[in-house]
RNA sequence: GCGCAGGUGACAGAGUGGUCAAUUGUAAUAGACUGUAAAUCUAUCGCCUUCGGGCUACGGAGGUUCGAAUCCUCCCCUGCGCA
């Protein structure tokens, strides 16, 4: 399909805030998919979001799914060579986005030795590594002397993987050529480029360096990449330190990227997190689409637009419905509770989506989690999944009608109010 | 009536002289989940507590022993088999 030339910008916007760096947006993927942002992304990994049928996605209104290229690649193994692509596989027309593996450098690797999600929760840990820690920890990995629960040895040309299936023996390994390789195989309209995701718990040193091979990976991705059917997005590293983000956000801002995603730790708190995209955005391209990876919570979601991010990623939607947490403008409750076992009540007052309108109660979806009824996880993220993509919209509109701060105030005030 | 086999915390089911308030699983309750090692994980789960400990507990009643859920006696109950 030929763009006109309206649409030869991938990204427009539609929409600024006046108050804050909040926009309204479209964005165009070389397929014909198109986007209204700031939109969320559903995470599915391995090519399906669990649980849902591609009829589901439909129904849910999900505009763009992300999957994984580490684990398409090592689940696929020797097919991936007969892999159909993405949109085919997943019977998709929407927007398709593939992460790089960057994020299991980190997730599978001090992800496990640190026991951390990236973004950490430790007050106790006032402390930050010094110079000679951080080089004693970089002379480690190398040499390949790490926790044992680490399963990742990160070189500077890329990434040790260890292959469980073979106990400790056996290593597979990314880099970025590699990525971009796997990624133009599973086709998405937009693949990231390889990084090197750190841990909030890392010191300066460490995050410097790692960010320093983020961005000699980023160039190279660019020099790499060969189909012109897919976007390429940078991916803006330094962990929570504010030169590093700075530095960060002006080199990969300034690479010819189709679009930017921030990612990485985002430090020991939200105000950090929030800092870091204060840090970031004043480098980042304005007319280019801002990604925030694997970002997620309500009030990050607004935080977030606040600061100028237009598209959003996070597995909550999905993980948590099927562990029965379910999504409502008044918070979230957990319908496994005994509480819920005589609530004949949608999920959600006035809710419509699939599972709501079909007559699903707070009660019968109990009774499915009680019975380890998968229907029920199903059921679950059918209205997570349209309750996050709704509440997108209503921040768009919020946007559009000039209310998104008032907006974002009475959402988190509802939200947050519970318990 | 005789012969076996049993009776353990909400349930299932370990334990057969001390380290047992009693393994484990389920249920229950609470919590967590942020580019999916996750349809998962954690905590609590007899009563009281100044968190040191105290008290009541393994069908019931006695007994042996320094010490019993564990051994003995009697009783009650359940299942299977034979009458």
């Amino acid at each position: 399909m030929l763009l006109s030339k309206e649409e030869e910008s991938m990204f427009q916007i539609v929409k600024k805030d006046k108050r804050t760096l909040a926009r309204v947006g479209t964005l165009t993927v070389p397929h014909g998919g198109r986007l209204e942002t700031p939109a969320f992304t559903m995470v599915g990994t391995r090519a399906k979001v669990i649980t849902l049928e591609p009829e589901d996605l439909i129904k849910t209104k999900t505009g763009i799914i992300i999957s994984n290229t580490y684990h398409l690649w090592r689940g696929l193994g020797d097919k991936l060579p007969q892999f159909k692509g993405l949109h085919d596989v997943m019977q998709y027309d929407g927007i398709i986005a593939t992460d790089s593996g960057g994020f299991q450098v980190f997730s599978l690797g001090f992800g496990r030795e640190h026991e951390v999600s990236k973004v950490g929760f430790f007050p106790e840990s006032n402390s930050t590594p010094g110079f000679f820690s951080d080089l004693f920890l970089q002379i480690r990995i190398w040499l390949g002397i790490t926790n044992s629960r680490n399963s990742v040895r990160v070189m500077p040309w890329g990434a040790y993987f260890k292959d469980e299936n073979y106990g400790d023996k056996k290593f597979v390994f990314l880099d970025a050529e590699k990525s971009i390789r796997i990624q133009e195989k599973l086709g998405a309209d937009i693949i990231l480029a390889f990084d090197e995701c750190t841990s909030p718990r890392h010191g300066y040193w460490y995050t410097k360096w790692a960010m320093n091979r983020t961005h000699r990976w980023a160039k190279l991705c660019l020099e790499l990449k060969a189909r012109p059917k897919q976007l390429l997005y940078g991916i803006v590293q330094g962990g929570a330190f504010e030169d590093l983000r700075r530095e960060s956000a002006r080199i990969i801002g300034s690479m010819p990227f189709d679009g930017f995603a921030i990612g990485g730790s985002l430090g020991n708190s939200k105000e950090d997190m929030y800092k870091v995209l204060e840090w970031s955005m004043p480098y980042l391209p304005e007319d280019k689409s801002r990604h925030l990876l694997g970002i997620g919570q309500i009030r990050d979601i607004f935080e977030g637009v606040q600061r100028g991010v237009d598209t959003f990623d996070c597995v909550i939607p999905t993980r948590e419905a099927r562990h029965g947490g379910i999504w409502t403008y008044d918070g979230r409750y957990d319908v496994t509770k005994g509480s819920n076992k005589n609530i004949e009540a949608p999920l959600l007052e006035g809710c419509v989506c699939p599972a709501c309108v079909d007559g699903l109660t707070r009660a019968k979806l109990y009774e499915l989690f009680k019975n380890k009824d998968r229907e029920g996880g199903r059921l679950a993220t059918l209205h997570n999944v349209y309750f996050f993509n709704e509440l997108m919209g209503k921040i768009r509109q919020s946007i559009m009608e000039d209310r998104f701060p008032e907006y974002k105030e009475e959402m988190l005030k509802r939200i947050e109010k519970k318990k």
